[in-house]
DNA sequence: TTATGAACAAAATGTTCATTC
DNA sequence: GAATGAACATTTTGTTCATAA
């Protein structure tokens, strides 16, 4: 029995992983790096994701065959390996896909909360 | 402990309980039909609220006082009794004050997908 | 202390069942 | 079959812990 989403609004898994998706493409980041990108540039709004959602969703990524880990010691004095991620051979075309997708879905989520402004007030 | 909330966007329930008000204030209405009005509503957008949800969101508002039940004979030929809702004494006073809430938090979830569509697209 | 991730716990929500008319 | 609601199951998400450097 497959459960069936009643398609509320999307889920903060799904939001996450297309801002990693965008923010990988530009920029050479490890996870606690992206979490405290993602924190700080949410924070006027009052979104604070935590570390383990993000790994989650990386770790989505990676099942999903867009991104692969790359260990790599962090620059820097102290010695430490940190996991950078980087698109698969075809990890840019499929990305292209999820984020057409999202698109689409956050769309639908914005028309649902302008509804829900015009109806009740 | 109390459990933190990410921020991320606003719950269903939430979202139901603020509809079921402004439903509730300009209609007679009992819970299924409750259901098949939003339903209806939001056909287009792909949102297909359930059953025991509308009767939870309704439950939520009778224990934040705002509404009490009140059963009635369904008009019509057949005899069965429904719920029927109402705002209690304070009701109306306390259903403005979670609207004000709500429609706070509809513009912090509007303004979170809107950058979220300017961020990655 | 920073970083990664698993393990765990709780909350949100979807499905099924019981009951009544 | 329509209506109400509880019970149950799963998913989503938040907290804590383990490990390493």
């Amino acid at each position: 029995m497959e459960r069936q989403p009643s398609g509320f609004l999307v889920k903060q898994r799904a939001f996450l992983k297309l801002y990693l998706i965008t923010l990988i493409e530009n920029n050479h980041l490890y996870g606690l790096k992206l979490r405290d990108l993602l924190k700080e540039e949410f924070r006027g709004l009052g979104y604070r994701p935590n570390h383990p959602e993000i790994y989650k969703a990386l770790h989505d990524l990676i099942e999903q065959g867009i991104l692969f880990q790359q260990k790599e010691k962090k620059q820097g004095t102290i010695y430490q390996e940190v996991v950078y991620y980087q698109f698969t051979e075809q990890g840019k075309e499929k990305a292209e896909a999820y984020k057409k997708q999202l698109k689409i879905e956050l769309e639908r989520c914005l028309k649902l909360l302008e509804k829900a402004i015009k109806d009740n007030f």
